[in-house]
DNA sequence: TACACTAATAACCAGTCAGTCAGTAAATAA
DNA sequence: TTATTTACTGACTGACTGGTTATTAGTGTA
């Protein structure tokens, strides 16, 4: 039995009875990236075989090659196909939100969660932080495209809420991690632990509302911080 | 040139002028850990050959197999040679802390930063952060190793906190993670933007000065967090 | 010096896999 | 019906690499 066989049989995509030699141009390479998608994330790139990939898009080995000139170009296109623009759209979303700054940032992170983090992008995400160092043009692409605007976003968040008078002053090249580092930490933990049995599986929303709870009252102006010595920091 | 020929010129470790055939049968292990661990942390699992780390121990390949039965069987006896025992220690040093539990959970931040942070062991987190869905075994030691006992000297540090009156009631399963999610990104990006060029390189110390500044006043008693609409969260 | 023991080597092997290309067949034109 | 084009196939290849083994040589002993 061949990986075809084996995977045809479950998840091909021209439904059951798969024809060879259909002629189907325009199709291929959306269907060869999101066959890449799923087994790029489940197994990361070096242990993914391009025939696999073929197979479960439901073509030979070959036919990949005639879309995709390595399987480095098929691992880029994958991930610039699924950098959605979410971050765009969150900016114009932002820009027409009422309400107080505190509700402003949940909603950043739980919007992030049901388009993102629930979804197969999140791969995404895991994939090239895993993969940078031995993709560095990716890394950078994946830097400008995500990162950055990401980074931008979240600025603009507390930056409305400082301005407002609803959060103190904060150091925003620093700051704008305390939203971003525990929603990129649920993305690793569900792609890395999330898989491998645990007796104490981690609930996204519950973290999450954990997070964002500690994170607002954590830059809310209402009272100054205590003092606290420093002196047994090293 | 062979691989060995580049390597050794710069970074044997028997210096210079290695001894073909020298017998070291104790210092061997060591040296093929230490070489593993560099080029698992800056390549992979998967890309790296076990040749090139022979090369770097400045040893032939045939021998690393005499002291590991296999690749697998190298990667995971880095892992574990690399778990310091950093938690047992910490659980230790806190027992015996005086003063503020803002000063403890500080300390025990940038404490981390010196002794796992700053140093090759930070590495292997992100290694196995990218490699556990490929490695259950593994991912699952490592759970048990490290992150279940990390998440109990955490939750030893907010417990006092709470049980003194300096912190606020806290979901402790959940409240843990605004501690680690830190500390487990800022290692990530290190490994992962770190090596690539970047505009705006992170610094660690203002990072965990930043994060856990906000996450001190996130949970400090101070008082009661104000109320706020949950109308537009998702 | 001779011998036994074994750490270390280097050539070797067997399996894997990205990438190729000669050929097949579906679609379309003549 | 026949000719032409081209999407598609899959057997093949060549490079690579994890792992083995026959051989070499360092070391201790008598």
């Amino acid at each position: 039995m061949s990986i075809k066989d084996i995977l045809c049989n479950t998840a091909c995509p021209v439904d059951n009875a798969r024809v060879k030699h259909a002629r189907r141009k325009e199709a291929r390479p959306g269907e060869l990236l999101d066959a890449a998608l799923d087994l790029f994330v489940a197994k990361g790139f070096a242990a993914t075989r391009v025939e696999e990939v073929a197979a479960k898009a439901g073509v030979s080995k070959g036919t990949l090659f005639l879309y995709f000139k390595s399987k480095e170009d098929l691992f880029e296109a994958v991930v610039r196909e699924n950098i959605g623009n979410h971050i765009s759209q969150g900016l114009a979303e932002i820009e027409s939100f009422e309400g107080p700054t505190t509700d402003m940032l949940k909603f950043a992170m739980f919007a992030w969660w049901e388009r993102v983090g629930n979804t197969k992008a999140s791969g995404i995400s895991k994939l090239v932080m895993s993969e940078a160092s031995n993709f560095p043009a990716l890394a950078n692409f994946y830097q400008d495209t995500v990162v950055k605007p990401g980074r931008l976003l979240i600025q603009a968040i507390l930056q409305r809420g400082v301005d407002r008078g609803e959060f103190r002053t904060l150091n925003m090249d620093y700051a704008v991690f305390s939203v971003i580092a525990p929603v990129m930490f649920l993305t690793m933990w569900k792609h890395s632990w999330g898989t491998c049995s645990m007796d104490a599986p981690l609930d996204p929303k519950s973290y999450l509302d954990s997070q964002a709870d500690i994170i607002v009252n954590g830059i809310l102006a209402h009272s100054p911080p205590l003092s606290y010595s420093n002196s047994h920091s090293i």
